[in-house]
DNA sequence: TATATATGCAACTTTTCGGTTTCGCAATTT
DNA sequence: AAATTGCGAAACCGAAAAGTTGCATATATA
């Protein structure tokens, strides 16, 4: 099972799990009243979310509370790292035709 | 046909593909051979690409030179956004820790 | 003009995905 | 102890995705 980052948010309902657990963590019965699907569905999500990491379990009696694992969301922030650099390199560009602009104004 | 942003870079041969234009355009031919795949296959990931515009094309003769629209990547920055906000609190809350340990060893 | 090249597109196949239904198990509650 | 509740897992199904093959079209080149 290949169960990467960037396959885990490809899919809405698992974005807006995320979204909905990533204050407090909830049950599985409590985030599928939230969506339109039946809680086992919800609950092969949070299955693929756990094995990328992206959400870890807590055990509580016979509940199992599920929690955003916030560090793993910033893999996505290291790999869109690399085009940052780019956009930010653009628009200093940008800044620097403009500034030229300014001068030649003067 | 229902093609957004996250389901486009879902799919590793895509990514790769992102990183590969990133700097500068490049033909279908191209970029084919930098993968395991026919240039069809590649062709296809290219549509999907256009269709979700991460991707723009300029035609030159009979060649179509394939470069990244990097304004569409700042989307995916756009949703981390709300995540980012969460793990630096998390950060600044760990800095008070600390800080407050600091204070005490005094 | 005939041929080669660069490319997109459509048809087809196989695999993967998301969902539902059914079941089993463990922890509560009555 | 019996019934209820919370949950995961397996089996199944339809839809979508990813890849291949075969073709059509437009632009170069000989």
């Amino acid at each position: 099972m290949r169960r990467d980052i960037f396959q885990a948010i490809a899919d809405p309902t698992r974005r807006g799990i995320i979204a909905l657990i990533a204050l407090q963590a909830m049950t599985p019965n409590a985030i599928a009243e939230n969506f339109n699907s039946t809680r086992q569905a919800v609950s092969k999500h949070l299955r693929i979310l756990t094995e990328c990491e992206l959400v870890k379990q807590e055990y509580r009696g016979r509940e199992i509370y599920y929690a955003l694992e916030i560090e793993k969301m910033k893999e996505i922030d290291k790999w869109l790292d690399q085009y940052r650099k780019i956009w930010e390199s653009r628009f200093n560009q940008l800044d620097q035709v403009l500034s030229t602009l300014k001068k030649q104004k003067k």
